[in-house]
DNA sequence: TGTTAGCCTG
DNA sequence: CAGGCTAACA
């Protein structure tokens, strides 16, 4: 896996070893797949790791509103006694339920642990901070235990206080602490500023011959290095922007009475969201998803060195690789089973199969499709819906085939999020309008041009987009007829001698293969009907072919001509720009 | 004459 | 899936 370690790593860690730099930004470029795990305890990472996971949380549970901050909390370490004791206070303030009749003097008590909880976050933070790079202040450390030191000695005693001393030094503790904190953080955003020029400054004096150092748009995408460094640039654009979030958010909490169920970072949704018409947006959760589980290094090895195809957007991904496990799990079929008799492992609802396409054209280099790669490198080749009666060494095999694929597939997204992406509509097809042609498919299999116009209203017509659309389901037909009449003529192999007695369920052969040819991802829920139609079309073939009219040169066109009434309506949603996305969510 | 379906091929 | 080709159709 790690073989093909890349030439901009290795490029990398030459250049860390000259400057006897370990850096947040190449740790975050380098770790392994195990990402969070691997990040040392308080190093700058974390700083990152712990808001995607604010905002893994809060977007998981659907409801910002009800979100409970405590799953938002940086996990204090064990010897962090000051982190955990806050964290404690902090959880029993923002227990739910627990705390409804709130008199003034509980309140004020809550609110200061609130605040405490707050403190302890930011300096967790801030310790996290100075672990960076000798480029980070020490200040930050002495600042921590001085408040530290503060923090406990208001403790315990406010009970004891006239509710008037308790008021007014109170708000001068609060006003004073929140000075400090706002102090603290801008200085460590300027610190991380800093660091992160450190960091670009060896990126710009490896291509500065490339591009003359200049960071725009247009030669960041020129080439594999350059991609990289696009990649750095946006994480640089987004660990500014996360420390801006902190600053302001933390202010912000201290300048307002606490709300246990407040937001306490925006979502990654609006942190990435480009344009939200936009079809290739991203939901939030595959965006963590990939943040959570990408492994940079390997994205990175893929797209260096690697010309970034623009002229042609196109890629079906892998369709070896796939076929490989259909073409498996055929063998372990009976072979008098291939018609109506049921194979249980095909679970409709695999998310596996995500590689089958390449998402198009993402503009962030983040925004991987990772919603199958999740699965898949938790489940392995298991997930593909199919049962796997290989040994262990072939399923270890396939497993790495199942990795390889996800890879690669993420890789040629990277790619292909590089080239230019003209923005509005479409100049021509992406593999999104491929993969919602073939969805509609399963409604239509003779779409006029103008119903076509009509459901890729997000693309620019032309003489050349219609024949190709027109084209794409030409060639579905096509497959969609070679299928059956491999069918028809395997069941009358199979000695099946009555047309009542073929059946096409979504257990049949031919619904998976179809399904597969279709709906790779198996991610979408074929409609009854075109398993009705399915079968009315075998059994045409069957009955062509039993009567001998297969001797016609033009026997199919009959079948044609059946066929190419029982389209059904294509559902709205697909007019939708962006509806494979969409459709997909559900 | 332009468009499209279908077939064959890579 | 795309390109090339033919035949059918308007």
């Amino acid at each position: 896996m790690n073989s093909h370690h890349s030439k901009k790593q290795d490029v990398l860690e030459c250049q860390e070893a000259q400057l006897g730099e370990s850096n947040v930004l190449r740790k975050l470029l380098k770790s392994g797949s195990s990402y969070e795990d691997n990040i040392i305890p308080f190093s700058g990472a974390t700083i990152i790791t712990k808001l995607l996971k604010s905002n893994k949380a809060t977007r998981g549970t659907g409801d910002r509103e009800l979100v409970i901050p405590r799953n938002a909390e940086p996990e204090p370490l064990q010897e962090d006694t000051c982190s955990n004791s806050s964290q404690e206070s902090a959880e029993a303030y923002l227990s739910p339920l627990g705390k409804i009749s709130l008199n003034h003097l509980d309140s004020e008590r809550l609110n200061e642990e609130y605040l405490q909880a707050k403190r302890a976050r930011v300096e967790n933070i801030i310790r996290g901070m100075n672990h960076l790079p000798n480029v980070m202040a020490t200040s930050i450390g002495k600042d921590c235990d001085n408040r530290e030191n503060k923090r406990k000695q208001k403790l315990p005693q406010q009970q004891q206080h006239s509710f008037q001393q308790l008021v007014s030094t109170h708000k001068e503790q609060k006003v004073e602490e929140r000075r400090q904190l706002k102090l603290q953080l801008e200085d460590m955003q300027k610190q991380l500023r800093q660091l992160q020029e450190k960091f670009f400054q060896i990126y710009d004096s490896t291509d500065s011959e490339a591009d003359g150092g200049n960071l725009s748009e247009d030669s960041v995408r020129s080439d594999g290095m350059l991609v990289g460094k696009h990649l750095a640039e946006t994480l640089k654009q987004e660990l500014n922007s996360a420390m801006s979030q902190v600053v302001d958010t933390v202010v912000n909490v201290f300048s307002k009475p606490p709300r246990p169920l407040l937001q306490v970072f925006p979502s990654l949704e609006d942190h990435f969201a480009f344009n939200r018409n936009n079809p290739d947006f991203h939901t939030a959760n595959q965006r963590l998803q990939c943040f959570g589980n990408v492994t940079f290094p390997s994205s990175l090895d893929l797209f260096v060195g690697v010309p970034l195809p623009c002229a042609n957007d196109q890629m079906e991904a892998l369709p070896l690789v796939v076929r490989k496990s259909a073409s498996e799990h055929h063998q372990s079929s009976d072979p008098g089973a291939q018609i109506g008799h049921p194979h249980p492992s095909l679970h409709p609802s695999s998310l596996s199969e995500n590689t089958g396409f390449i998402s198009p054209s993402f503009r962030h280099p983040f925004s991987l499709p990772l919603a199958g790669y999740s699965f898949q490198s938790t489940l392995g080749a298991s997930s593909t819906g199919y049962s796997s009666k290989d040994s262990p060494g072939s399923m270890d095999l396939s497993r790495e085939t199942t990795s390889l694929r996800t890879k690669m597939a993420s890789s040629q997204h990277l790619i292909r999020s590089c080239s230019p992406v003209l923005p509005g509509s479409t100049e021509g097809l992406s593999p999104n309008h491929l993969k919602k042609a073939k969805l509609m498919f399963f409604y239509t299999r003779y779409p006029s041009s103008s119903m076509l116009k009509m459901y890729f209203c997000d693309v620019k017509f032309n003489r050349c987009i219609t024949s190709q659309l027109i084209k794409w389901f030409s060639n579905f037909r096509e497959f969609y007829y070679i299928q059956m009449e491999k069918f028809a003529r395997q069941a009358i192999n199979d000695g099946v001698a009555a047309v009542d007695d073929i059946i096409v369920s979504r257990d049949s052969e031919l619904y998976k293969v179809l399904n597969m040819h279709y709906n790779k991802a198996n991610d979408f829920e074929v409609p009854e009907s075109f398993l009705e139609v399915a079968q009315i079309a075998l059994r045409e073939f069957f009955s062509a072919i039993v009567a001998g009219r297969d001797v016609d040169p033009s026997w199919k066109k009959a079948i044609y001509k059946v066929i190419c009434k029982l389209d059904s309506e294509v559902p709205q949603i697909f007019k939708s720009a962006n509806c494979v996305q969409e459709l997909l969510q559900e």
